[in-house]
DNA sequence: TTACATATCTTGCGTCGCAAGACACCATGT
DNA sequence: ACATGGTGTCTTGCGACGCAAGATATGTAA
């Protein structure tokens, strides 16, 4: 059970679907490279092998498209592109985020609920 | 997959049960108190299917104790206390989603971050 | 060749929130 | 007396998803 340092593998489900659609906003990325932007991110990732059923399943969703590319001088590697629908995704889970975390830190420290 | 309005689901958990020790953290409740006080605290919890298998974990795990408590005019009910384990393992939660809830927030919204 | 890094993808597993239901108790109404 | 509804505890089956470990393939360097 305790694999990690504490439950904090199951604080990661469900946000890093949205993270990585934040991810691809910015730019397209490949696979390991989204692997290693979300490990770099305070370790928000720790396997790859998390990573691509994720895609696919956000392929399947409608909120990403993926292309190989195969530019000379480089490897060929799969690149995925967030749609519309995916930046419309990531709209909705920003608020739900903001909302859901306020939540949670209000009744983790209830001290801050009447207001300062 | 869309059953409640988005994956919010999967977000609550390894919140839920920080959030009953935050609540026991106050004072003793029992089962169904702690349901009422999660589902008012913006639909944190939908059923109490969630709350007593996880009670269950909270004290097999040494964070909780439970009670029965048989006080004359009142129902028979079993109240959950906090150990000192209990306090530790919140306290250090909290410290963890404050960090883990920055990263996130960060990623959603990367402000200055160096790097194009 | 050997060895290692890069890159994609699959498999098996464990955890945990959820819906639905079972069971018991008590108060009230008819 | 009997039925009804609210309260309270607990169990069962299910599904979603992050993770470790391994398989496969290719490119680069010793």
């Amino acid at each position: 059970m305790a694999g990690d340092s504490g439950g904090l593998t199951e604080l990661r489900r469900g946000v890093l679907g949205p993270c990585v659609l934040a991810l691809l906003e910015l730019r397209p990325r490949f696979g390991l490279e989204l692997v290693r932007d979300l490990s770099a991110a305070d370790g928000l990732l720790t396997s790859d092998g998390t990573v691509y059923p994720l895609l696919n399943r956000l392929r399947d969703a409608g909120l990403v498209t993926s292309e190989w590319r195969d530019n000379e001088g480089e490897r060929a590697r799969r690149y995925y592109s967030i749609t519309p629908a995916g930046h419309q995704s990531l709209k909705r889970f920003r608020t739900d985020w903001a909302q859901f975390a306020a939540t949670v830190a209000s009744v983790l420290d209830p001290r801050d609920r009447g207001k300062p």
